[in-house]
DNA sequence: GTCTATAGTAGGATAGAC
DNA sequence: GTCTATCCTACTATAGAC
């Protein structure tokens, strides 16, 4: 990867910062770059290609850098603990959430859809892993599908990094308030036998799983 | 309110459904309304406050015409079901969820941030008034802050329409995941008083909110 | 690979006729 | 209130020198 092509992956990133989704162009990237505009288009073709492979890039390592933080992981409260120090390292780059302005921008940009997706699908990844490692055997993966479950914690956890952008303290108030439920959860899967097999009965006469 | 007026706040949404945050602007704006580009400024000044005030008096009229939907929710798994019918309608309307796009364009544009955040502040006001009436007296209401919690399905709502946008059957799963999720919390509402009482007291030990 | 220059397009915003 | 016309700026993308 030569230097020039890095520093313009780089930039992308430092542009989306610093003027969103909505005032990125190959002329702010190539600012932030240090680089000539024309390049963005000998390097990616199109300022859309650049946007995804910095996305890709910048995603990839963020996931790997977590990755041993994820498999630490043993309860839920701790998967929504290394949410918040993603949330916060995040926030301390600078970095408004370059997943959600790209979810944002691929809506209607279709050439962004299938790299963002598959981008915020590295996260759900790691998510699921996760989930299916905690909640095997106990009474929520009875009933609850957990690579669904993955990706509505992936999807959430996007909303609120969006949510942060105009109401910081809403935000962490909500991320507060999951705390707190997150405890309520574990309190269930800690029931003992005798109380679980009954919840567990509970929930079979209850789940109707909607089409 | 002029009718050329009105035909600029609605042209501003379908424009947004149709172009994205990244492709609005005061000519699709004004195309979209059957009207002149040179009206958005003088009738608002400029784009920004034209989607401002759109994405305010369309959260407004949303959510109004779903009082009575949440007032008639009688549970957490209706609170979802009533999400997913205004997902679904959002969908048939063609609607991108404007309140994502303009989160998204809000994070930058601070003019911006403000008009988004009181859109988004009217869901979570519904939000937390049924959660406020339907978990009056259960053990979540022990332990969980409600506005908090309220926030956190909002912003959550949010980030899965954002992601609907992408991969419509993983948002279709993960919707459903929390359906089932939603069972497991009604049943443990509906445990029997000894339980309750046992679960509340091991709830009041687990729980250390994080500051 | 990197630069300058530029073509062609679209955008925000205003002035002034009607 | 609405229109045309316009200014100026910024954008994507390419051509061609180095």
């Amino acid at each position: 990867m030569s230097d020039t092509k890095q520093r313009l992956l780089d930039g992308a990133l430092a542009a989306l910062r610093e003027h969103g989704v909505t005032g990125v162009s190959a002329r702010t990237i190539a600012a932030a770059a240090g680089a000539n505009q024309a390049l963005v288009f000998y390097h990616f073709g199109s300022v859309d290609d650049l946007l995804s492979a910095a996305c890709e890039q910048a995603t990839r390592q963020r996931v790997d850098a977590f990755a041993e933080r994820f498999a630490a992981v043993g309860s839920l409260r701790e998967l929504l603990q290394v949410g918040r120090e993603l949330h916060d390292e995040e926030l301390a780059m600078g970095n408004v959430s370059v997943l959600a302005q790209m979810l944002a921008a691929a809506q209607s940009g279709e050439r962004l859809a299938a790299p963002t997706a598959a981008a915020l699908r590295m996260w759900i990844d790691e998510i699921e892993t996760v989930l299916q490692r905690l909640l095997a055997g106990s009474p929520v993966a009875e009933v609850a599908d957990i690579p669904g479950l993955a990706r509505a914690v992936g999807a959430a956890f996007v909303g609120i990094e969006l949510y942060e952008g105009v109401d910081r303290d809403g935000a962490h108030r909500a991320l507060d308030a999951l705390d707190q439920l997150a405890v309520l959860v574990e309190v269930v899967d800690e029931l003992g036998p005798l109380a679980r097999r009954a919840l567990k009965s509970k929930i079979k006469k209850a789940a109707t799983p909607r089409g």
